[in-house]
DNA sequence: GTCATAGTTATCGTATACGATTTCGTACTC
DNA sequence: GAGTACGAAATCGTATACGATAACTATGAC
């Protein structure tokens, strides 16, 4: 009875790949192969199909007719859209949970900010990486919209699938973040409007984008 | 070789289930049998199961393990939400499209626009809701972000299967949509900086939506 | 008369099998 | 030696078949 969580064996192809992705196992371009992932699952090809269709949806996977799978994100250009997109869609979603974010969150928010800080001694991106996923979640897991919030979701996980740690690159972004952090808890904790939340959260986001651009611009990915 | 280009059984379905839905055959909460819509087509299931599960990652359907899917859209809430998601994202990808939006389009659009005007002396809520679509794929066709321009179609997409046309339930609306339009127009004619814009696009949709709220309220839609 | 329970039916979920398409390698020709 | 055409292998696409699950119905007890 311990196996009727996971549900249907195209839930547990679709966990199982999402998972393989996002920890890098299937690294972007590598080629997904129906019959290979059924093997190694247990399971007959039809589920796998179903798996790969909606992760194909949701922008994990790229899918050719007759051709078959491959992991997308290959692309840096990819990357760009994916944080413009998450950047106005996460912002709306922050200045639309704002007002129903009580004290305990802002506290929660807080602390893992102060990780964050503490993070940045050692320097480990991943980690680093991970509490800043934390804190957002918190700030935009209230929003009432349902669709907004699947949304913002999907832009994470996009996110994820194409870098495990978007900070590896640009270090000194890591730093301003954190302060960025404060500025917004204490935006939705002096109950400012939403125009002025929906802004700070968006330019937080775009900022890290320009940054990972400028970055980009000055050599270190010279390779088109 | 002509139906070469109609592409595979499941392309097909989803085609076709999704033609369906949106021109009205299968109506919010109606009950998608895989085998009936299958013999329909004369094709198997496997690739309907797949078609619908497309039709489910867009919002049109809802699924359901083990028991079935339904046309989803029954709930008037949905529509506000889809609303308001779109309100933001329209709003962005109108934005980012402004500065690409030539002449030539503002005539295009202009001319719609005042189709849309001849509209409201006969008033046909249909056609005065796909000349509105028309209108506005001029303004966010441009968008340079493929990721926006998607959620906008997705969301033009749900509304279109929820409701063959809002202004049918919100005729008052229609006029002001009308002027709306042109203002929105000169905006862009006068490279209007990116959050005015965006901000007009955004509270052109939020209006109807208020419009929409406003006339529910007041007990036509007393029925919950 | 109402509620609970067992049996039936409808529908979904998955496996297997085979046909269709693409891709890659090899041989042949110019 | 380079290019093209043919063929074989790999992989996807779909049909069919059967097992699993949930909704419905009828029957019985209280």
């Amino acid at each position: 009875m311990t196996e009727t969580a996971v549900g249907s064996k195209s839930e547990q192809a679709y966990a199982a790949v999402k998972a393989r992705i996002v920890e890098g196992t299937y690294t972007p371009g590598y080629r997904l192969v129906l019959a290979k992932i059924a093997e190694d699952l247990g399971v007959s090809v039809v589920p796998v199909r179903e798996a790969i269709r909606r992760l194909e949806a949701e922008g994990l996977v790229k899918f050719e007719r007759n051709v078959g799978a491959t992991v997308s994100g290959i692309d840096p250009t990819e990357y760009l859209y994916t944080m413009q997109t998450l950047s106005i869609i996460e912002g709306a979603a922050t200045a639309l949970s704002a007002p129903l974010i009580g004290a305990v969150d802002i506290a929660r928010a807080r602390a893992v900010n102060a990780e964050m800080r503490d993070c940045l001694e050692h320097f480990d991106p991943v980690r680093f990486t991970a509490l800043n996923q934390d804190f957002h979640s918190v700030l935009f897991e209230h929003c009432p919209n349902p669709h907004i919030l699947d949304l913002v979701h999907r832009g994470w996980n996009r996110l994820a699938s194409i870098r495990a740690s978007t900070f590896r690159f640009v270090p000194g972004r890591a730093q301003e973040s954190v302060k960025e952090h404060e500025a917004l808890l204490q935006l939705i904790e002096s109950n400012a409007d939403a125009d002025t939340i929906e802004q700070a959260a968006r330019r937080h986001r775009s900022a890290t984008l320009d940054a990972y651009l400028a970055q980009s611009k000055a050599g270190s990915v010279s390779a088109h």
